[in-house]
DNA sequence: TATACGATCACCT
DNA sequence: GGTGATCGTATAC
């Protein structure tokens, strides 16, 4: 039942990435737990990275990736919808990883309530889904998954490697190299998973 | 101040 | 397969 301490995500990206998947992210919601084994990941690592937001440097909406790792970047899209990240690497290294999909676990009744009776194969399989489900809103932008009460990762249960999908990242619309890139971590075969379609090679790891 | 657009989703044909 | 919703940000004027 541990959580997970700053010294998981202060590692490399993709490390931390790979290691996420099958960890347990737990949201808690006047006293509820609401929780799912992780399924789906991606990296964003630095600002040479064309697809991450810091490959712009440093502004404020981008703050939080500068700074200390295990803590959230939640951010606003396309005017409605919202994303859960977790800071990786050394403080001043902008960096996280993308949570795109989780197996729901515990609080699915009040999941369903935020997903306005979506069937449950679609509770929490995209990214901003998820954080519909989980009632993540930018106010979590930051939060410490290390200390905080409300939201935080739990060791899970065990992954074997060959358990582990690659592919390019979903939905990007970065140069060549950003889009090709095979930073997307998944459970292969797994039914929770994103459903966003995409041609791309995908290979084991 | 003005404008273009996005690490998405849901619904359409 | 395609597209509209909807608004905070970054960047340009």
């Amino acid at each position: 039942m541990g959580r997970l301490g700053q010294d998981f995500y202060r590692r490399s990206t993709l490390t931390v990435a790979r290691e996420l998947l099958g960890q347990r992210l737990v949201r808690v919601m006047d006293g509820q737990r609401l929780s799912g084994f992780i399924v789906e990941v991606e990296a964003y690592i630095g600002e040479d990275d064309a697809a991450c937001h810091a490959a712009r440097g440093r502004t404020p909406r981008n703050e939080v990736m500068y700074g200390p790792p295990g803590h959230t970047y939640v951010y606003f899209v396309y005017g409605m919808h919202h994303c859960l990240n977790v800071v990786t690497e050394e403080e001043g290294f902008p960096a996280a990883v993308l949570v795109r999909a989780l197996q729901p676990l515990e609080g699915l009744d009040i999941m369903r309530r935020h997903r306005s009776g979506k069937p449950d194969g679609e509770l929490v399989n995209g990214p901003a889904k998820l954080c519909q489900a989980l009632a993540i809103k930018r106010d979590f932008n930051g939060v410490d998954l290390c200390t905080s009460e409300v939201l935080f990762i739990e060791r899970g249960r065990r992954v074997a490697p060959e358990e582990i999908g690659a592919s390019s990242r979903i939905g990007i619309k970065a140069d060549e190299i950003a889009r090709s890139v095979p930073w997307r971590f998944y459970f292969q075969g797994s039914d929770f998973v994103s459903k966003v379609q995409h041609t791309s090679k995908v290979r084991c790891i």
